[in-house]
DNA sequence: AGCACGCCGACT
DNA sequence: GTCGGCGTGCTC
């Protein structure tokens, strides 16, 4: 027999080698980082991005640090070879170890946030440039005559920009450079972001913002870990007193962050920066094309880009030197990252900000309760502008008492605000009604037998959409036709609508002011993105009257001709299960109130109510937020909610509703809690569908967060196994996810 | 997250 | 007999 068959004995693992083992954390989602051999000549530090093999395949991970338990069952494998990436650095792996431990998600899935994924083996093409060599082609046809006459000026071109203006196809230009009459060089990609000057544009700032600013720019001199909460009324010039600390931190040879709430809103943004200091920032977002996307990494990384304008992933890029971070409209839910890592954007960027030794600034003209607590409390400063720019005062605002002010029959206007309107209009000046209620009537019942419209799948009564004959839920998407006859007792002509949407606003419109224009904004409006766009233009140019519109026009694009807002019916954010909607409410009537008002001219804002002494409506007239943010925390510190105490919450995710709340009410028996922990049973938590996915979340309640999070990983343990359709998801701190 | 493996029903 | 659907579990 040969003993060619006979396997080699394993080499007896020497201490030399157990030395040279190396963690490796994949961006899986797996807790702990895998143990690989270190081939002798490699030099792996910690944060070396490396290409490992991994079951059958091979996995790009990155060097984690020595951990305690090394305790790998059976051999080895080897690390096949460094990568081409930017090591994460020291802070940014301990940022992802915090993340992962505060949101309870694996580490590798942080880490995974952290990585440049590499998209589908994108080879980086260099882009080619074709300039003249000299020497001419043996056959001039009138196609190269063309080209040569343009390229004679000696410049480079791109193949396809040369062709174009030659008006030839680009073999003409293969041919000229197989001749060797062209030559082809490779072009220095752009940069990725122009360096950014501080002294570009400097603005002239009230005495209120450059007392702001000064202390901003003395956080960003102090180069360590500061939190500032910038609050700011609509119009007070929060970006400008903003920017000033960005300039001193470009002075100071730092990099910037600037997380912005959604992408939409981007491009006004970038514009306003360059302004400021003469070139755009760099952009981060999740559908930056894949090239573009590689070079901000690498210039991030690298030092090269100073500033970055991103989304919520913008958090955990390899910054190589980060001094700033500003959080704009901190407030806003868009920072809120429902999928995969549970984070709050907002909070992560405290976190970074802490361990990068950066200056933390969170901006908003209505700032959330738990920032406005953590400043009262001193945690973070707190500076404020009270009043606008340039002249003009806040809006007045004033309620309109329904129950003393009844609208005429079938409609929805009290005489006050359509007289108010009226001498608005005849002031040639734009009137804004606010209602946040897409379709045309959001309840639709029957004359005859009484029966009212319902989702079939939630308990959501049915909009009317009247433009497209339908009827639809808000809730789930669930869509039907508008039927002719009712569907409990078959009578026709009996279904009615009750209340009101946008679309029976404008028909209201049309009656009262049908000389005038009238303009529905609101996010379900055939033609998307684009007609909006155009339709926003229209109105900043006052080709437009009337604008009434939903949620959508309390944020962004502001109307300068516009002098009167009308809220149509400021309860209807007052009351639901949610814990925050009192809070959301009052935010959204004051930005709303605050798009009322025009260079030097102050504005009005009638608030149409049954409630005038509900808090927050009562704090909205006396335009003192902080009677309203004072009434709303003393009401959480009596129920225990946070910022007061801490609530985790289990998601129960699964296509079947049934199935989703029973596991949900057998996770409740079976919690046993320690004293300092509530759980709260389904009753209290919101079921939603979200992508055919019922969601469903159960709360438990402590005042120690980091105690709850071994008592929810052992209490998971005891679980029964999931049947597959179900998933479990934990959020520490979840009030941030309503 | 991938990917293999394994167990079932439906076909060349 | 094999192809392919998805549920389950592992990857140093």
């Amino acid at each position: 027999m040969s003993d060619l068959f006979q396997p080699l004995p394993d080499q007896p693992p020497s201490p030399e080698a157990a030395l040279s083992t190396v963690p490796v954390l994949l961006p899986l989602a797996l807790d702990e980082a895998f143990s690989y051999r270190k081939p002798e000549p490699m030099s792996l530090p910690a944060g070396t991005v490396v290409a490992v093999p991994l079951g059958t395949r091979e996995a790009v991970g990155v060097v984690w640090d020595e951990e305690a338990s090394p305790a790998p069952s059976g051999s080895l494998k080897s690390i096949l070879h460094p990568m081409d990436a930017p090591p994460l650095s020291d802070k940014l792996r301990r940022f992802i170890d915090w993340v992962s431990r505060y949101t309870l998600a694996p580490k590798g899935m942080v880490l995974r946030m952290a990585l440049n994924k590499p998209e589908a083996e994108r080879v980086e093409r260099p882009r080619l440039a074709v300039r003249l060599a000299g020497s001419q082609p043996k056959r001039l046809t009138p196609a190269r005559q063309k080209v040569l006459a343009i390229a004679a000026s000696g410049l480079a071109y791109a193949k396809q920009a040369l062709a174009e203006e030659a008006g030839v196809s680009t073999s003409v230009i293969d041919g000229l450079i197989d001749e060797g009459t062209l030559e082809t060089l490779v072009l220095a990609a752009d940069p990725v972001a122009l360096p950014p000057d501080p002294d570009h544009h400097k603005p002239v700032l009230s005495p209120d913002q450059q007392s702001a600013a000064d202390q901003l720019q003395k956080k960003v001199q102090a180069k360590s870990f500061s939190v500032s909460l910038l609050e700011g009324v609509t119009g007070s010039g929060k970006t400008e007193v903003y920017f000033e600390a960005v300039a001193e931190a470009l002075k100071q040879g730092q990099q910037i962050l600037i997380l912005v709430p959604e992408i939409a809103l981007t491009a006004l943004f970038l514009d306003r920066f360059a302004r400021r200091f003469g070139t755009r920032p760099a952009e981060w977002h999740s559908n930056l094309a894949g090239r573009k996307r590689e070079r901000v990494y690498a210039a991030l990384a690298s030092g090269e880009a100073r500033v970055v304008a991103g989304a919520r992933s913008a958090l955990f890029l390899p910054y190589s030197n980060l001094g700033l971070i500003i959080v704009d409209e901190e407030h806003e839910g868009a920072y809120k990252q429902e999928d995969g890592v549970h984070y709050h954007a907002r909070d992560m960027a405290v976190v970074r900000g802490k361990i990068e030794d950066a200056s933390v600034i969170l901006a908003s003209a209505t700032p959330s309760l738990e920032s406005r607590v953590n400043a009262a409390q001193g945690r973070y400063t707190h500076l404020l502008l009270p009043d606008r720019y340039g002249g003009s005062a806040m809006p007045h605002i004033e309620a309109i008492d329904m129950r003393q002010q009844q609208p005429d029959k079938g409609f929805w206007l009290s005489p006050p605000l359509v007289h108010a309107m009226q001498e608005t209009l005849e002031r040639g000046e734009q009137c804004l009604l606010y209602l946040n209620r897409r379709g045309y009537a959001p309840l639709t019942l029957c004359r005859g037998c009484g029966h009212r419209m319902q989702c079939p799948n939630c308990s959501a009564w049915l909009v009317e959409h009247r433009h497209r004959r339908a009827l639809m839920c808000h809730h789930c998407g669930h869509l039907e036709r508008m039927p002719d006859t009712c569907p409990s007792c078959q009578a026709s002509d009996k279904l009615a609508p009750c209340g009101p949407g946008v679309e029976r606003l404008a028909e209201e419109m049309a009656t009262l002011f049908p000389d005038k224009r009238c303009l529905v904004l609101s996010s379900d409006m055939p033609g998307g993105m684009e007609r909006l766009q155009r339709e926003l233009q229209e109105i900043a140019s006052g080709q437009c009257d009337i604008i009434i519109g939903t949620q959508l026009v309390a944020k962004g694009h502001h109307f300068p001709q516009l002098s009167l807002v009308g809220v149509v019916d400021g309860d209807l954010g007052l009351v639901s299960g949610d814990p925050r909607a009192a809070e959301r409410s009052f935010q959204v009537l004051q930005q709303v109130s605050g798009r009322a008002g025009r260079e030097k001219t102050n504005g009005r804002a009638l608030i149409q109510t049954y409630q005038p002494d509900h808090p927050v409506i009562k704090a909205l007239l006396s335009g003192d937020a902080t009677q309203f943010y004072t009434a709303e925390q003393a009401m959480r510190q009596q129920a225990g909610l946070p910022p007061f105490g801490r609530l985790a919450a289990l998601i129960v995710t699964s296509p079947d509703r049934k199935q989703a709340e029973e596991m949900a009410r057998r996770l409740a028996r079976l919690a046993e809690p320690p004293p300092e922990v509530v759980v709260l049973g389904p009753a209290e938590a919101p079921i939603a569908k979200l992508r055919n996915r019922y969601r469903f979340r159960l709360l438990v309640k402590t005042s120690r967060q980091f105690d709850i999070q071994t008592w929810i990983r052992s209490w998971l343990a005891r679980m029964p196994k999931n049947n597959g359709q179900l998933r479990i998801t934990v959020d520490i701190d979840p009030y941030s996810f309503f």
